[in-house]
DNA sequence: CTGCATCCCAAATGATACTG
DNA sequence: CAGTATCATTTGGGATGCAG
């Protein structure tokens, strides 16, 4: 076995299934493809800074449309890792927070961030060097 | 500002520019993003176990077509997270392998795994709380 | 053995309008 | 305010065949 089993969700050693179709059930691979379904990792950060409402997550989150706003935070909140809060006001309010186990997420999560944040000038040249060259014939 | 300026390519204080569209230029989200493009996470962790040549990679990942493969491997390349060797044999052989940058990103990486591995039961249990009461109605 | 090009389908996402 | 529904577009990704 070359491949790190707990990322190809590997079956035991009695079971010959053939893995040909539906790896989909590793669930470390599930929650890694959600973190990089491109707003989940956005949303998380904001809220570790404390509870939102809807429209300010929305604004916090420049780009994101509502439609992709309610997705992933339905995810989120699903995988619970934030709680929502509704508030039966007029106009009714939503809140949503991190909950514990979103915000034992954030060490491992910040320090991927750490990582991109220090190597960035690293990545940028590589690419640089990797580009140039095209140019150069 | 409310939104962790890390993560959407915050401008300078005095930079007014209203960050309306493209927000694709902050560096940190681009390393996010490469991260949470469904192969370069397992091809990375194949890769910390050693070296690998494209066909082991290819069988190694079981579900990765070659092309997904290829254009993979020229991403994580193009960051200067892996390095590529091609040996002009007959037939050419080509194999790849964790730069120094690529080694520094497993820390950081694997505990994220790790975070994963080991709060899989709860997130199932939230999983099964929230899709629960809809068969309950 | 590697890897690129093409075709094609499915999923992701944005825009917009509507509802409670 | 906080969604939901629908449409249109973009993008991801598999299959296949060709080339060095």
């Amino acid at each position: 076995m070359t491949t790190d089993d707990r990322l190809v969700g590997a079956a035991s050693p009695t079971d010959l299934t053939p893995p040909s179709r539906e790896h989909r059930s590793c669930p470390v691979r599930d929650v890694l493809d959600r973190l990089g379904d491109k707003w989940s990792t956005l949303i998380l950060v904001t809220l570790s800074q404390g509870p939102q409402r809807f429209n300010a997550l929305a604004r916090a989150v420049p780009d994101i449309s509502r439609r992709m706003l309610t997705e992933t935070l339905r995810h989120l909140e699903r995988d619970g890792l934030i709680w929502r809060k509704v508030t039966p006001s007029t106009p009714p309010t939503v809140s949503y927070g991190l909950t514990p186990l979103g915000t034992s997420l954030m060490p491992p999560l910040n320090a991927l961030i750490a990582w991109a944040e220090r190597h960035q000038p690293e990545i940028a040249a590589a690419r640089a060097r990797f580009d140039g060259p095209i140019a150069n014939g």
